[in-house]
DNA sequence: ATTTTTCTGGAGAACGATTTCCCAGGCGTT
DNA sequence: AACGCCTGGGAAATCGTTCTCCAGAAAAAT
């Protein structure tokens, strides 16, 4: 019933432990017969090499950590998936963090994990300021990559969607089908997604309607926020509103809803991220995918790069291109010439 | 920039490793001025001790492993996360494993874990026939608790949901409400939550309408089966659909609404386990919630007391019972008679 | 035939902590 | 004063691997 060691398939084959590990290591040759009594004895016994005794001479683990803000996020679920699966696919394991959103216990966490002698950290940072020096003091200690979020600059490896061209495609899809008064509801947090999507809203927006930039709203990734937010945009009669991600957006699109306005004859609503309940919405939402596969296994590709030895070759940034998906809540308006009182758009109705 | 090791401070505080170790960990008494300078030695050279070499001489590691069925299921992140917190409470570290829904790499995660030298896992089974091995065999090595779903019976411990009463709170509710004409739509899933749900469901109908049983309708747990479940129930005119769950209960919404039937006028709707999305449904959905943080932390606790040597107890099997979260979808009628052609209540209008 | 190289296998030292065993004093008892 | 007990501390074994030496034999080169 107790454990199977070397020892014992060494004494069961008749030889010594360096042997065995030799031959069930495949570090240096050994002779036939000798590989065949081991490999059969090994068999017999059971034996599986223990891993904490392995990590303690070869000084790894096989293990990676993942620290992220908040496991409830529904951006995060599928992206922890395939993190751990191309992690599995390489043979280690995933030490999982859920900090709650906290700078505080984000540093704790990363610092439990280092004792714990991860070989490297993926981390999704809560905060771009306040997280920045626990990143930095771990990124000095293991390989890092940041994951979706950056931290400052120059600090670890980052692996991100390109939020700045996904907001940018949302901006084209809605001028191409003839939206001209553009709001956009954000997050006022300081993690990178909600910085570059506003700045590249704002970018984009005034190129689109320069003597009329759209209001800016900010407050924080959730549901709440989104219906908040539309009571304090509507004076404003927008014909679209751009959220900074899809729970606001579902939010928008409830209280829109609650108020009988009509989306997307009156309002467009846009989200980003691409959650499961996107495309569950009622209207399904227009939004950003990002390329969660891709950025997975981008991250764990880099982390294996720096654990096989680039530790220091200069920080790589990876930007990956997200895919606009168009739904009902930003199909082009019917001619219905429903909203011609605040904005008439003469070209409409041809 | 090395790892500073007991043998440095042993150095710096010029004492021996086996002192160091005592005053560190409290294992014995130490003289005063001795356990001072170890301290302070420690302190000034930021001394962390080595879990790995900690864990192969304790043969702890103090890690606990977690297998799910998919971590996309919106039902498992606040599960994860109140495990997460409530092991991290306690100074463990969680190894998440996703099988993808699929027993064979769900065996394969168990193993992996194993190999890990995991202190106890945790699993939420994806089938109950044919997890069985894998979990049995796994169990006979470690400490095991199944979550939210069973596996077998004596196999291992179980913290789980009283699917059965939150079942019965869901048909006392509809009952009470005047309900009559009830349908299920279940999974045919080897989960033993699809099993409760659907047994506690008939024996509830039964007694609830003895000559007119509800139909039942099995797919999988998903929101397209939900959609596609509507369609041949309709035909039996239910004034209510009970659903196995909250993604089903989501998809029958949706459907049902793009069909013009009023919800809850013509039919009551419910879910279960209370997902995000729940809440969100337009009518919101009246669903069961699942104590969450207290199957967390009974599992934690569970696990706990093996861990501490109640070892060879016998398998305990604890229930937690659930709370019935009443909303829109399953509102009374309103008096509007709408409905007077299929089942005429008359005491529903005095 | 002798020297050098290669090749195979074993003995044993790490890895970094915990823990057992042992020893040197200090104190109390007879 | 002698003996035993208790206390505080160090030396060393241990956990299960990996890996570096080292020795002997066989093969190759001189």
């Amino acid at each position: 019933m107790t454990e199977v060691t070397l020892k014992e398939v060494a004494r069961a084959s008749g030889c010594s432990v360096a042997t065995v590990s030799r031959v069930l290591g495949g570090t240096r040759p050994v002779g036939p017969e000798i590989a065949l009594r081991v490999k059969e004895a090994a068999e017999r016994l059971g034996y599986r090499p223990n891993q904490v005794a392995r990590a303690l001479r070869s000084r790894s683990t096989g293990t990676i950590g993942l620290v992220l803000p908040q496991i409830t996020n529904p951006f995060f679920p599928s992206l922890v998936r395939e993190v751990e699966h191309a992690l599995h696919a390489e043979g280690r394991a995933l030490l999982l963090a859920d900090c709650n959103d906290d700078p505080t216990t984000e540093a704790a966490r990363i610092t439990a994990l280092l004792d714990r002698q991860v070989d490297a950290l993926l981390v999704i940072p809560v905060d771009e300021k306040h997280s920045r020096d626990a990143v930095a003091t771990a990124a000095a200690r293991v390989p890092m990559v940041l994951l979706d979020r950056g931290c400052g600059t120059g600090v670890a490896d980052l692996v991100a969607t390109d939020n700045a061209s996904g907001m940018a495609l949302v901006l084209e899809h809605l001028a191409a089908t003839g939206r001209r008064r553009v709001c956009f509801v954000g997050a006022s947090g300081c993690d990178t997604a909600a910085v570059e999507r506003l700045a590249a809203y704002e970018a984009g927006a005034a190129s689109l309607d320069p003597e009329a930039p759209g209001r800016v709203e900010l407050g924080d990734f959730s549901l709440e926020w989104g219906r908040a937010a539309v009571d304090r945009i509507l004076p404003f009669r927008p014909d679209a509103v751009v959220c900074a991600n899809d729970l606001i957006a579902v939010g928008a699109l409830q209280r829109l809803r609650q108020l009988g306005v009509d989306v997307p004859g009156e309002i467009a609503v846009t989200g980003f991220d691409d959650i499961p309940m996107a495309g569950l919405a009622d209207p399904a939402l227009t939004t950003v995918r990002q390329p969660v596969r891709e950025l997975a296994a981008e991250a764990a590709q880099l982390l294996g790069s720096r654990l096989a030895g680039q530790t220091d070759g200069p920080r790589r940034s990876v930007r990956l291109a997200p895919e606009l998906v168009v739904r009902a809540s930003s199909a082009p308006r019917a001619p219905s010439a429903q909203d011609a009182g605040s904005t008439p758009t003469p070209e409409e109705d041809q």
